[in-house]
DNA sequence: CTGAAAGCGCTTACAG
DNA sequence: CTGAAAGCGCTTACAG
């Protein structure tokens, strides 16, 4: 028929002669043909489509730089591959991950901020290709591709950095609804270790379990001078700190060193300047992408695991303490 | 059958008697049966996704407040309704709009700066539901809905500001790969036309057509003291000429009064705190998305106009030009 | 009220 | 090399 002929025409299908062709290519315009995606998805049993999974997707614009960095990323290699993006989050599918085997996706770039064993479980009966970001070294999988970063390290780079200032005294601020976050405990714990491993105490009493926009600054340091530096569990709390200290008359770093994690480029439009360690957040969304299409593409690809160094932007807002 | 009467289990169909309903819903647990949606989405022409064609994709970091708050609009309102969310760019399906209407998609929503009227036209003639944001005054489309906002005023409100508070030499700054956008164009019309209407010149003299970091600013100054003022067409580039004049030692808002379009949370980090005109763009991505949604599922839906009003937020960064 | 069949629009083997 | 048929996994009318 000469309809199936078009489709044929559509293909690859060079198995018509060049007369026919022309004339179905013709044919098709006039029509204004458009195969239906769907249907030919169903048959290849391909989408060429990934599904994003984000927690924070809701709650975006307190963490726009995060997912700015990610999804230019992820876009960027997915698009560059001819695959498209969808946004998920939990209100898909009524359900958790395994409602999310179908169909609809090629495979899945899990960028949750929490990972309990149930979602790693789940993620591995999708039985759909998943790579997983930030997945926390404690339970790093075997059998699931993982991107994450040296959160250890970091934290260790930043201890590090303000002992070396000569600061003894040293603060950990994490709001409340991130203190399970298995990242901001990895960071506490390594900040923990590193100053015990220098001779200084650090523990659960220098920790401010302050709200995000760190309002709490003010009370706080009337009672405690004694501290020299707010190292800060992210970015975006790190810089309410800076705001509170300027609102309070605390001058940084004269008075009050400051330090964050991720240090985007938001970190060069505060005041002062925000010293933060790096995570390459965009070249990981670049890189789980890359490793995504790859298992899709390829059965017998194996888990790839890739735990990214982080390093330090030194910036303005950490100096020598007072008296130091 | 069996498997057909899982099928008919799955959806809303009670035609079967409650006993064999729950051997049905057993056995599905068992087989982890999970229901295919391309075949569903096949034989209901129905998708519930959303294309979002956004002309920044490949751009992310350099909008990425703008993004956030946009996508954080549509997203709310499409999981909301249970509704998925496809970002897409040209390179998928290699083409315009056009291409686009293979089924993936129940309806558009359309996001880019530049809409030409092969644009507008490839819009109607892909046969599904669109809705434009952004869409200038100039080519209002009847046919299809537009959430829109009022550039005009905003200009208006941004000069008559400036004016008011003596600045009688004002810049409009906007970057030469923004010089045809046409949201830039109005603004930049609206403050040529509001400046005249008090009595003051301003034209295509006092546009400085700068890069996105306003590297030019140091050269500029030292020719050009005359002015008290400057508007940016956007707020990234005002936060640039923000870091300029301090690397110049130009004091803002003492020596030069700085002013921007969009004021999203980022106004409030700056040194000083950036004076803006407010797009409430996170308000209009979520009406945009409303609309969508109800003119997919009522086809007699008619095609909606919204174009948001402008105000003001005044923080720091203009004052009283000096000697005033 | 229930079951068997047709069909969504493609692609992919399978005959001629 | 080409064409006609089968089938992807659902849903939806249509008979019993």
């Amino acid at each position: 028929m000469s309809v199936s002929k078009v489709l044929h025409g559509r293909g690859v299908n060079v198995r018509v002669s060049e007369g026919t062709a022309a004339t179905i290519r013709k044919i098709a315009l006039e029509l204004d043909y458009r195969p239906n995606v769907l249907a030919r998805n169903l048959r290849s049993r391909s989408t060429r489509t990934i599904g994003l999974v984000l927690e924070t997707v809701p709650d975006l614009t307190g963490t726009v730089r995060y997912f700015a960095e990610l999804l230019d990323g992820v876009t960027r290699m997915a698009f560059q591959n001819d695959y498209s993006l969808t946004l998920c989050n939990s209100l898909i599918g009524a359900g958790p991950i395994s409602q999310m085997s179908d169909g609809r996706f090629d495979g899945l770039l899990w960028c949750r901020g929490n990972y309990g064993d149930d979602l790693v479980q789940a993620a591995r009966s999708a039985n759909l290709p998943v790579v997983i970001m930030h997945q926390p070294d404690r339970i790093l999988n075997p059998d699931i591709s993982c991107i994450s970063w040296d959160n250890t390290g970091a934290a260790k780079l930043a201890t590090e950095h303000l002992i070396d200032l000569g600061h003894r005294k040293i603060a950990f601020m994490v709001p409340p609804r991130s203190m399970k976050n298995p990242e901001a405990c990895l960071r506490k714990a390594s900040f923990f270790e590193t100053a015990a491993k220098h001779g200084i105490e650090a523990g659960e009493a220098d920790v401010l379990n302050w709200s995000d926009d760190a309002s709490e600054f003010g009370d706080w340091w009337k009672e405690n001078r004694q501290y020299t530096a707010i190292m800060s569990w992210n970015e975006s709390c790190a810089i309410a700190v800076l705001g509170q200290a300027r609102l309070h008359g605390v001058a940084v770093p004269e008075q009050l060193s400051v330090l964050g994690f991720d240090s985007s480029s938001q970190c060069d439009l505060t005041q002062p300047r925000l010293t933060c360690v790096h995570q390459p957040l965009s070249e990981m969304a670049t890189r789980a992408t890359e490793i995504l299409i790859h298992r899709i593409e390829s059965q017998d690809a194996d888990p790839q695991h890739f735990v990214y160094p982080s390093s330090l932007d030194i910036r303005e807002s950490t100096a020598r303490p007072p008296q130091g």
